[in-house]
DNA sequence: AAAAGCCCCTGGATGC
DNA sequence: TGCATCCAGGGGCTTT
């Protein structure tokens, strides 16, 4: 579910509220993706200092320690004063003097993991090959270009890869390529400088103005406020299969692409 | 080295 | 109503 705009969203949502809390107690529920690689109680009497964002996970600066949190598919954070008793799908629970943040992740293919620091080989594992920030100065066109020049795999799969750029998740591929005019089965390779720049835009524009919107709520996103997200409705072309492009009419076009489903006009983009 | 497939898991929507 | 099937915002790991 969360790609970056969402995890963005919800790291903006608490950030303030919990930096400068000190950890109570930590409870895990069912198994995440990875087990938690301490125990939850080695985290009592730890301070959160920060929370910062890197692709799609959430980093939570301990004043001893890394917490590494990422929400898979189906994870949402919520960060109360006064929780309700924990639900069958709340998975995670950070008790601080400031709050509780809880994870609720009904799929489980989110994890939180402790590193002792971003060099950890820990967090290495995770965070290592990550591609470029596309909300950062060091997001580069040419960069960009070059990246993609050795990809032959289709655009759309090279931007989930998450290794040029990341980010970028299955409703934002298709809306970015949207934008950009480019077909989502073009290979990374073709794509000439004045394009791939184009879509170095067009990342930055639709991930700017999706964070700008709270992000996407297909089913469940919500920020740690609870608050759902409206870019949904700003979309263009995710989800919209057989509907009327909005910029020329021709009906939207749905194909697979590595099991994942793929959103185009091919009117629009044609190259 | 890069690309393609598989799989982890639960729940909602759809079809018979 | 019940049951089967398909699909869903991710990504690490294994196989080609």
């Amino acid at each position: 579910m969360p790609e970056l705009p969402e995890v963005e969203v919800t790291r903006i949502s608490f950030a303030d509220r919990i930096a400068g809390a000190q950890i109570v107690e930590a409870r895990m529920g069912k198994p995440l993706r990875w087990p938690l690689n301490c125990p939850p109680n080695a985290l009592a009497g730890m301070h959160v200092l920060a929370v910062r964002r890197r692709g799609k996970y959430l980093l939570l600066d301990l004043d001893q320690g890394l917490l590494l949190v990422h929400l898979g598919m189906s994870g949402s954070l919520s960060f109360m004063l006064e929780p309700p008793a924990p639900g069958k799908h709340d998975h995670f629970e950070l008790r601080t003097s400031q709050g509780v943040l809880r994870l609720n992740d009904p799929r489980r293919f989110g994890a939180v993991v402790f590193a002792a620091n971003e060099v950890d080989p820990v967090a290495q594992r995770l965070l290592g090959k990550l591609g470029m920030e596309p909300l950062d100065d060091g997001f580069d066109a040419k960069l960009f270009h070059q990246g993609l020049a050795r990809r032959k795999a289709p655009i759309k799969q090279v931007l989930l890869a998450g290794d040029v750029v990341v980010g970028v998740g299955n409703i934002y591929a298709s809306e970015v390529l949207f934008l950009a005019g480019i077909r989502p089965s073009t290979p990374a390779s073709r794509l000439s400088r004045p394009r791939a720049a184009r879509l170095h835009q067009a990342i930055r524009d639709v991930l700017t103005r999706a964070v700008e919107r709270g992000g996407s709520t297909l089913r469940d996103f919500s920020n740690a406020q609870g608050e759902a997200g409206h870019f949904q409705l700003d979309a263009m072309v995710y989800a919209r299969d057989g509907l009327p492009c909005k910029v020329c009419n021709a009906p939207i076009r749905t194909m697979r692409q590595g099991q994942r489903s793929t959103f185009f006009c091919g009117q629009c983009q044609n190259a």
